[in-house]
DNA sequence: TCCAAACCCTTGGATGTCCTAGTATATTGC
DNA sequence: GCAATATACTAGGACATCCAAGGGTTTGGA
């Protein structure tokens, strides 16, 4: 999208911020831009390696999600809840899995407010060739050390934590 | 959204990494998935501060960008650049910019092909007073601690620069 | 000098996220 | 047992991001 910059702009961020008076608060707002940033950079190689298959991040999250399941079947608001999405992003999801024939909505056997999604055989071979994809382009190739994994993990787990995601 | 899990579903999702056989990667997983929902978490807190001045933090990015400009103007591309983002994105910051008044388009004195974008006086006093806001209301209160801030900050930074953001 | 290649911005389309209803089904309480 | 409340999913709308294309402007090499 564009060749690198010879500055990185979050640490010009930060100067300005400090030139303006606000350096009680200029370090921990070019964490916070600069996890923005990580973000954006690891979504964008994510969505590369999954193109292939037809997949987009928030798709493959859940067809992950329904390949641990053990009946390979969740209530969609089950899956809303663990994946940490709205509803709709969920209803969406779904929507464009199916029309793939990667997974199906069924009825719940005993609550007729619920839907169930379920993998199909075909899902559930997409789910396993994706994963073996971003293990191997992604996860394998993080670029971060062992130590940094372990202190994100931390770290943003107990933000996570602090910020209601889970009780634990 | 939702009230907390019981359980932190990204620490099940690295046991489940774990118990696949994929253990070599299921930390990064876990560290790249925290990311994710951890920006997810923060774009949220910022986009709830912004609300009341009529920002999202897309517009108030280009917004903060063009008050540390020394003339208040900056081109499209460059915009596009620092923020990097597409600059179709940009182009649909300004549009809403434009609307409410906060950003004037203008022609590049010297480059027919290039528009600059004008803060104005409005636009410059929404900027200032958001940045108060995120201050105290984000950036003042991220849950990390100090070492931690600077901990990301170099971290974040190291990935940032081998993902070739910047050549420093 | 002049035309092709490079560059800049915008339009149109696909996705994803969230919010605000609205509909249908369960649960609760009287 | 029935009305009121709570839950579950979906439809529609607002925004953001990216990609692919198109039209206008500059630049640079033949």
């Amino acid at each position: 999208m564009g060749s690198p910059l010879p500055r990185d702009p979050i640490a010009d961020a930060q100067r300005n911020w400090e030139r303006h008076g606000w350096g009680e608060v200029a370090a921990p707002m070019a964490a916070i831009t600069a996890i923005m940033r990580t973000q954006q950079i690891l979504l964008a190689r994510i969505e590369g390696v999954l193109k292939p298959f037809g997949l987009t991040f928030a798709r493959y999250e859940l067809l992950a999600l329904l390949s641990f399941a053990r009946s390979g079947a969740l209530p969609m608001n089950k899956a809303s809840a663990l994946l940490q999405v709205h509803p709709t992003s969920v209803t969406n999801a779904v929507d464009r899995l199916e029309k793939a024939a990667l997974v199906v909505r069924s009825p719940h056997p005993t609550d007729g407010r619920t839907t169930l999604i379920e993998l199909t055989a075909e899902g559930r071979t997409i789910a396993k060739r994706a994963t073996t994809a971003l293990n191997s382009e992604v996860f394998g190739q993080s670029g971060f050390g062992d130590d940094d994994v372990e202190h994100l993990i931390r770290v943003l787990g107990d933000f996570r934590k602090a910020a209601g995601d889970f009780t634990d």
